[in-house]
DNA sequence: CTTGGGGTCGAACGTTCGTTTGAACGCGAA
DNA sequence: TTCGCGTTCAAACGAACGTTCGACCCCAAG
């Protein structure tokens, strides 16, 4: 609990063993870098130092493990986007605009993935969670749209003459950009561009993303 | 080879083996409902009706045939962009607009995914690989960039003024929005917008994607 | 000291996987 | 007819996988 090694020591379950600790991390660690089919429990309880079968003791089976990774990440980075955008709502009386909404759901995921930030490897995490999860994360990304209802009804607010079709048309567009920024896809861009683009500055490619995503949203 | 089965009649080898054909179809629609991982060499021979070794046999490994299948479409597809592209520019005398251009890169893979279009399995397929597929396949998407360098080329004669830099970044922006396609974020837009967006129309929907990203590179 | 239970350990289980093997088959050429 | 070759077949191989098992360890409670 006094650890510095456990990154997430505020747990709703108080007194996490050492070892489950060292799986969680290692399990995120090794998914992110190398895919979900792709790491075996050997190499997780290998990369954690500990037993084989600490993976089945303390969550059940791989695939909950798993699971368990990607609800607490997931819920981590939407609770962020949440009291962004409250923040935004209040600091603009009730109304943010267009820029600021889509700053609120950018700017998390964007920061977390930075070069620097401890968060890099959960973001990695998650967007691998995106496209290559079990059958049950899929469908809790398909059901639990609680988060997105939120932005989908401050940008009706923002663009009150726009229809509602259009919104959802262009809050489509917007996830697009942002489920696009994985590091494969940067590799390729650096390679196209001949170097020209660096993904050091995240706020400067924050920036560019809210210049397009604003300018497409209020054509 | 005058079978109607045969889809791809037109091949560079003269004289395929009903086999081989089959096995190619078979793997190509399995990959693409359930991913690499989920389908076993067992399960395409038994969907394709032939004996367990012809996949290797044929293609002589299960990753060589998913690396053929995915050189296929992949080239089929950016011939069709090429050939648009290069038809846009001649019409427009050598400088296509910013929407001529951003047309021939969305429509081909946009109609391909259409309801009642054949190649929407092959789609499917190709959206499925940029994600799941093997080093190789990642390694042929990061450097053979040849097809995208002819667009980043037109969109920087569209817009001389704007620095090349911007031009490749909001490049990536498109990209996203197209690669984000995928018949599981449909299904969530759907669901979010309780049924108010429809996918059946490609022609409107490419139209809604042009507007916003047209509005995008233009800012 | 004794006892009990949460945690860890090495070892094994049963399954599934991609691939290989060697025999059999079909058919045009000699 | 006989040969040769491309193709197909049933069967098996060896490896890797997730999971389970029973013994063992430690430490606090009685």
């Amino acid at each position: 609990m006094t650890d510095p090694l456990l990154q997430d020591a505020a747990e709703t379950e108080e007194a996490q063993a050492a070892t489950k600790q060292a799986v969680f991390n290692a399990a995120e660690r090794l998914f992110a870098l190398h895919g979900f089919q792709n790491v075996s429990v050997r190499d997780i309880t290998a990369e954690a130092g500990v037993n084989l079968a600490s993976v089945n003791y303390h969550f059940g089976s791989k695939d909950a493990l798993l699971f368990e990774i990607f609800r607490r990440r997931t819920s981590e980075l939407n609770r962020e986007r949440a009291r962004m955008l409250h923040e935004a709502t209040s600091r603009h009386g009730g109304k943010p605009p267009v820029r600021d909404i889509l700053e609120c759901y950018f700017a998390p995921p964007m920061r977390w993935a930075a070069p620097d930030n401890d968060r890099r490897i959960s973001m990695q995490f998650i967007i691998r969670a995106r496209s290559e999860g079990t059958a049950e994360m899929r469908e809790v990304l398909k059901t639990d749209v609680s988060h997105l209802e939120r932005f989908a009804g401050a940008l009706m607010a923002a663009r009150p003459d726009l229809p509602k079709e259009d919104v959802y048309w262009r809050l489509h567009f917007v996830l697009g950009m942002v489920h696009n920024n994985r590091f494969a896809e940067f590799d390729r861009l650096h390679h196209l561009s001949g170097g020209l683009t660096r993904e050091g500055d995240v706020e400067a490619l924050l920036r560019r993303m809210l210049d397009f995503a604003e300018a497409g949203f209020l054509a």
